[in-house]
RNA sequence: GGUCAUGUAGCCGAGCGGUUAGGCAUGGGUCUGCAAAACCUUUUACGGCGGUUCGAUUCCGCCCAUGACCUCCA
């Protein structure tokens, strides 16, 4: 059906894409954690996913995209005491995780839509589907791969690694593990060390729990997402992504899990997208450098040194191919905030060119606009490099802009190619690269006010009367709206 | 320590065995009452040392540096 080929990690090669069943795509993608903000580096990931989705739509898939909320696990707010969750306070005065599990989802919904990514077709989340979750738990011991201890369960890493490639996705050797893993908690229940929990029993003081089996506890990390992606979207699905870090050991325990309950690798592509970096360093809670999404979008962090829209941020993230990792500078924010606001500009003048029969076809630039449109798909084919074609574009925004003033304004293009490369640009631009106008959208009134000022300076210019036409142009630059004198002698005006 | 990546001009970043990626910034010019925008033009980089090759930034080896994972993490 396509060229599209993606780079599986699971087998470190790129690889032609065939989905299992035609014409149509499973993709299961780690979802947000809800006891905290997003930030930036979370949002590359959703970006690079959303990007992927929009490009199988555009390609005419039909594609059930599931990604998750993660709701259930351990959650503390920060700045809130340990002894919240304990029994002293009055039940409203306490933490209540589910308030704030529903606080963050909405603020995390909220940022999903300021970047313009499209919603998934499932959101499921993890304390949803506990009756799963047990269900397929109760499945692996069945099977003999996990065991039950003091209210815990754990799944037997070493047993499968005997009959299964385990530590295959991440290239890694069991034995390895055994002399690196560190000391957590409890390890004295675990027969192996490097065995992880499916189910954990819940210490008295920790408020989210179920009951279970083996006791009221709750969900282990990995198991939320086998049990939800295999609901949806079955026992072998076509694509499961997320960020690199979640390769181990997350998605090598989702394999394991997965592969005792349904016997089939759970996903056909795995990809991962790349972290973003600052100072050299990945963003992360650990290292205590992350910017919040609130945070980029308003400034307040003083490691900015302005605020960034989303769309200069999503522009940003897709100016880096999604497996290398992007570093974080304001330096580049701004360049990035410059370049889409030209790469727009362009494009809207794209939309309203017209080929002009008086002018001759330019031979040599139309088939320089077939290449550069061409070459589009093929990029995009080539493992969603977004890169490249942001690079062809901004080749075309030049030759747009001679078309209007420069080099080529003599020359026309033929109806077939204006036609053509307005249908790429907005093809990528907005429905597969999800980019959209920053400004704030005017109003009729504010047109004819706009009007009324740009015919009142033009009288002004037109008498010579400079101070009056620059002393419009100089407040209306102050309330952020910028005039441009076109060459053909219109008037333009656009809002920051 | 183990495993795996990466090192590209002022900054961010594609990419490839032999041709200018691209964006932003910088210098010069055109246009303009001025300004902005736009256009033209200027800056030829691939960590170091070897090797393979007619030719390597691109392949191989070693070294140096940085990072990721091995623990919650997009």
């Amino acid at each position: 059906m396509t060229n599209l080929k993606v780079y599986n990690s699971y087998t470190r090669q790129k690889e032609t894409f065939i989905p299992i069943t035609p014409n149509h795509v499973g993709m299961y993608v780690c979802g947000p954690t809800v006891s905290g903000e997003s930030h930036l580096g979370h949002a590359r990931g959703f970006i690079t996913f959303d990007i992927l989705y929009r490009y199988l739509l555009h390609l005419g898939y039909k594609v059930r995209y599931v990604r998750n909320i993660t709701d259930a696990g351990h959650f503390e707010e920060e700045g809130r005491e340990a002894e919240d969750k304990i029994s002293k306070k009055a039940v409203v005065e306490k933490l209540e995780p589910m308030e704030l599990v529903q606080k963050y989802t909405n603020l995390f919904h909220w940022a999903m839509r300021q970047f313009n990514n499209l919603d998934p077709s499932i959101e499921p989340t993890a304390t949803g589907h506990i009756v799963e979750q047990i269900n397929m738990i109760n499945k692996i011991i069945a099977d003999g791969y996990a065991y039950a201890v003091n209210g815990s369960v754990y799944f037997d890493v070493k047993k499968y690694a005997e009959k299964y490639p385990y530590g295959k996705l991440s290239g890694r050797k069991l034995d390895e593990l055994m002399e690196t893993t560190r000391d957590l908690d409890n390890q004295e229940e675990k027969r192996n060390r490097q065995d992880f929990a499916l189910w954990k029993s819940a210490p008295p003081e920790h408020i989210m729990r179920w009951t279970s089996p083996w006791g009221e506890g709750f969900p282990g990390w990995h198991i939320e997402c086998s049990a939800m992606s295999t609901k949806y979207l079955g026992s072998e699905f076509d694509i499961h992504g997320g960020g690199m870090d979640l390769m181990f050991p997350h998605h090598e325990s989702e394999i394991a899990q997965s592969m005792i309950c349904n016997h089939h690798l759970a996903a056909r592509y795995w990809i991962h997208n790349n972290m973003i970096t600052i100072n050299g360093k990945k963003m992360g809670k650990s290292y205590n450098n992350v910017i919040r999404l609130t945070e980029m979008f308003s400034g307040e962090n003083p490691l900015l040194v302005q605020a960034y829209h989303p769309m200069t941020i999503r522009f940003f993230i897709l100016q880096t191919h999604y497996r290398s990792t992007l570093d974080f500078g304001n330096e580049a924010l701004q360049a990035a905030e410059k370049g889409l606001k030209r790469l727009w500009d362009a494009y809207q003048a794209l939309l309203k060119m017209k080929t002009d029969p008086s002018k001759k076809v330019n031979e040599q630039i139309e088939s320089q606009f077939n290449t550069l449109c061409r070459e589009m798909d093929d990029f995009m084919n080539d493992d969603l490099n977004t890169a490249k074609v942001l690079a062809n574009m901004f080749q075309l925004v030049n030759h747009i802009n001679s078309f209007r003033s420069g080099d080529l304004e003599k020359t026309t293009l033929s109806a077939e190619t204006l036609s053509y490369t307005q249908t790429q640009f907005k093809t990528y631009m907005e429905a597969v690269l999800g980019l959209k106008d920053e400004a704030p959208g005017g109003s009729d009134k504010l047109e004819g006010i706009m009007k009324l000022l740009i015919d009142i300076r033009r009288d002004a210019k037109a008498k010579k009367d400079y101070q009056t036409s620059d002393r419009i142009r100089n407040q209306l630059t102050e309330i952020g709206i910028s005039l441009k004198d076109e060459k053909d002698g219109r008037v333009s005006f656009s809002m920051d």
